[in-house]
DNA sequence: CTTCCTGCAAACAATTTGCAGACAG
DNA sequence: CTGTCTGCAAATTGTTTGCAGGAAG
């Protein structure tokens, strides 16, 4: 029985292909972009990568995020104020659902959307790429603890 | 015949009844929001400022600016690598059309959104409070010229 | 008059860059 | 071996802040 590509192996296939190399620090980037189950920002996967290369530096880190954003293989959330968020496991335009007091983000499903941008782009005459989908709020667990903050 | 209040017009009365002065400068800063045609940034705000009140600072545009999101009189959008750009105009969050070539943003009328943000709150249990839907394309002037750029 | 605002300059913070040495292929 | 990548440090850039003098109300 084989098991179905998971996607640090796309990530990994993609980059040979375009002859990339795959040092030790870049494995690392990658699994742990592969396997948050969040949307971490430079500075927490540069944390997670230093534990098992602690020569790491965060230029590195940035740097490989770079290499992948110009493949297709992150999705990059930017913030101006705040730190950019960065997803691996779904590395395409889609819906955000984001906290704006404990800054969790979550993908909610939305089905419609879909047809929205087809209509746009052909309404607009727009050749649309990307899109970005972003809904900010209070998640019921900032609800109830419903902190002075 | 009366007119209907202009934008600036309810800028200048949010602005005073929450005890906020007007200042030569910022009127300047709210003019070039309630008129400006397109998204500004907030250089370019200070840009046409400057014509008028020559001795007027960036910091004092971004001040402004502050205050403006503060009480909801202005939107942010917020880009990480490049500038964050303005809209005076429809200071609630709506949709945005950006050619990725020329920067230029519109709004397209997307009617279905309130819908789909209805039926998420009440799925997700998240208080929502606004959000941001961008479509990254090339606009059509753009694809004309499909210049290499 | 008093408080808020302006203008100036310095501070900030996330991200990017240049370069010399290191190492993947 | 050779070209790409790493690590270090300095640069960048949009935005923010502190403070002293100025002006709105």
């Amino acid at each position: 029985m084989e098991r179905a590509p998971t996607r640090l192996d796309s990530m990994l296939r993609k980059l040979r292909e375009l002859g990339f190399r795959i040092t030790p620090q870049r494995l690392a980037v990658l699994k742990v972009l592969a396997e948050s189950k969040g949307h971490p920002g430079a500075e927490e996967i540069y944390t997670v990568v230093r534990k098992s290369f602690p020569t790491t530096t965060i230029a590195t880190v940035y740097k490989t995020l770079a290499v992948l954003k110009s493949i297709g293989e992150v999705l990059e959330l930017e913030f101006s104020g705040d730190y950019n968020r960065y997803d691996g496991k779904k590395p395409y335009s889609h819906p955000h659902l984001i906290c704006i007091k404990c800054k969790r983000i979550v993908d909610p499903e939305l089905a419609s959307l879909a047809d929205m941008t087809e209509k746009l782009a052909r309404e607009s005459g727009y050749k649309l790429l990307t899109h970005r989908l972003d809904f900010y709020g209070i998640c019921p667990r900032c609800q109830k603890k419903d902190n002075a903050d």
